[in-house]
DNA sequence: GCCAAAATTGTAAGCGCTTACACTCTTCTT
DNA sequence: AAGAAGAGTGTAAGCGCTTACAATTTTGGC
């Protein structure tokens, strides 16, 4: 048996009897080949099951073959759905993904910002989730020749997939103030400078219009500041148990953080909706079982409609279409969290 | 302004005033570099901030710097915390990390061995997390020349690391026939010839061997195959109280799939452990909110763990000693969904 | 039918790195 | 002190692909 040896592009020239320069241009698609070529060149592939090497593809100034997903943690359940839809979009378009996930240190996102160059040598694309970018890093990132699309991340030079945070937040608000609750308070994602949930801010910022719509206005100690997991809504809420007023209704800027609200409660012997009603954002799996009122959210729907957005670029390079930005709905969903105000 | 150009190898090397072969030998460590030499070229690549183009190192028979994760899922908790734990890793070593997640598809693990020379070609290396393999892939990927390392897979060529599945199942059902149960059922992870989670086999084995101890035996019919999710279990836990006898205790061979059974039942009017005492493995964070009784592994620690062994391999590749397995311990948690049966 | 323009195909020069091998100095031997 | 062995360094040939640009063939107009 002959040594296994790769099979190169020049093998397909020979079987197909072009040059390598016409294969080449053949098997990406590329104008200036004749019909006759292109199935030649796609038979020949096809039996020897050819396989460009992106690694010399790459070098020789084509493509990678592969997009990094960069998002502030793979762990959260949002993350964890949106990062798989998008693998699989990635997947089945024939692109590698590269994950990379900021784990809430700023030190990471500075080495791929300090490096993007190097980036832009390893991947065509990048898929941003929810990642917080300064205007200079939107500015870099958009120069930098990389495809770029995100999900979650609003006036923003490049395809972008959401839901209207503030209107979520502003559901969410709407519903505990329409059951006569005028005393609330709301965990809310940390909003660091360096890497935060984005979305965090317009969720806040919907809160505080419902209040307005109410014409109610938002206390500073209600507004706690929470990581967007079930430990950090537990702290949260215990630290409004232990150090403030307790309002008789909580918003979550997330489901998970309510979880951990929902716990802290339980912990103090406190429970929703008794003593106060808590609701969230997501529709989380566990949310139903826990009752817990919500605006449900669709994850993986986000995850692979902006991949798909970012494949879509990266296979038609010349059509240079406008940046969009898509919206997709949210609906509220009351559970046993929430209830009336007596 | 000078157009961007690439800091090169070759760049490093006018600045080090020593032939580019001597600087490529100085950057990776090889032997036959004076210190001299050593010194001047790590000064000049500092300099320069250059960074070897992973393209050119692989086309060129170097190494690519990246590591590929295969998981069954990367959204399941379980995975999405391994995931993340073993991509810490591999970015803190400075490799980035291939995502694949299998999702249940046969066709996404044929493809990968289908092209494994394609593979090899992208990644140095491979972390596989639970992933079922037929004697014949195992054969292939050890062959392949890719460093591998695994999370909870067994008698494998390759570093591994876990818990030992059959005793922390037995642990769980152990507990059960402790309180006084003998009319067990077993949720148990599908366990297809395809892809699947791997510990499933192990854990139902664990389980057969604690009912053994008791002199007792696995009934058929209350072995309810189940996806490792909480729909997974939900289902399976429909399934036990539609078309079964129901026993007076589950043992769900994950939490997620145990989250599922604790809904199942409140959906029939039924609740743990009233009616079923119920015990998981995992100690999922919200298995203390719903006072699951479970077995507690350490997740992230076994996905770093496995991380750090595929790295230190890559790494020292010179010295070739014998794959290792590790065990990470379990430990029984008692709450409340488990309890004496009168 | 003849010639310019357009379409197609081929040639060859890299992309930035690794590595076999040749070469030049140092060290030890004896 | 001459020669062998070894350490350190350089030369040059690729790795498999893309892409100017040159060469060739086809097309179309008159």
């Amino acid at each position: 048996m002959v040594k296994a040896h790769r099979v190169t592009i020049q093998d397909v020239a020979v079987l197909s009897g072009l040059s390598i320069c016409t294969v080449s241009r053949a098997l990406r698609n590329l104008p200036n080949v004749s019909e006759k070529a292109q199935v030649k060149v796609s038979d020949a592939a096809a039996k020897l099951g050819y396989k460009a090497s992106s690694a010399a593809a790459r070098l020789a100034g084509g493509s990678t073959g592969s997009i990094a997903i960069i998002a502030p943690t793979a762990t959260a359940w949002f993350f964890a759905q949106a990062v798989e839809a998008a693998e699989e979009v990635f997947g089945d378009s024939g692109f590698d993904t590269v994950l990379i996930s900021l784990r809430g240190k700023s030190s990471v996102k500075r080495k791929i910002f300090g490096d993007l160059l190097g980036l832009s040598q390893r991947v065509d694309g990048v898929l941003l989730l929810n990642v917080d970018l300064s205007e200079s890093e939107v500015a870099l990132l958009a120069a930098s020749g990389l495809a770029v699309a995100s999900v979650g991340m609003t006036s923003v030079p490049w395809d972008n997939v959401g839901i209207d945070d503030e209107l979520a937040a502003w559901q969410a608000t709407s519903h505990l103030l329409g059951l006569g609750h005028w005393d609330l308070a709301v965990l809310s994602g940390r909003e660091t400078r360096e890497n935060s949930v984005l979305t965090a801010s317009d969720r806040l910022k919907g809160f505080g219009r419902a209040l307005k719509d109410h014409h109610l206005t938002v206390h500073p100690d209600l507004v706690i500041n929470s990581d967007s997991t079930i430990d950090g809504g537990r702290k949260a809420m215990n630290e409004l148990i232990a150090h403030r007023s307790l309002p008789t209704a909580v918003f979550a800027d997330c489901d998970e953080a309510a979880f951990g609200a929902l716990m802290a409660m339980r912990e103090h012997g406190l429970s929703a909706p008794k003593n106060v009603s808590v609701i969230g954002i997501d529709d989380h799996p566990m949310s139903w079982f826990l009752g817990l009122s919500t605006v449900a959210q669709p994850v993986a729907d986000q995850g692979a409609f902006a991949a798909n957005l970012l494949v879509e670029r990266l296979q038609n390079a010349d059509a240079p279409n406008e940046p969009s930005n898509h919206f997709l709905d949210t609906k509220l969903i009351e559970r046993k969290t929430t209830r009336r105000q007596r």
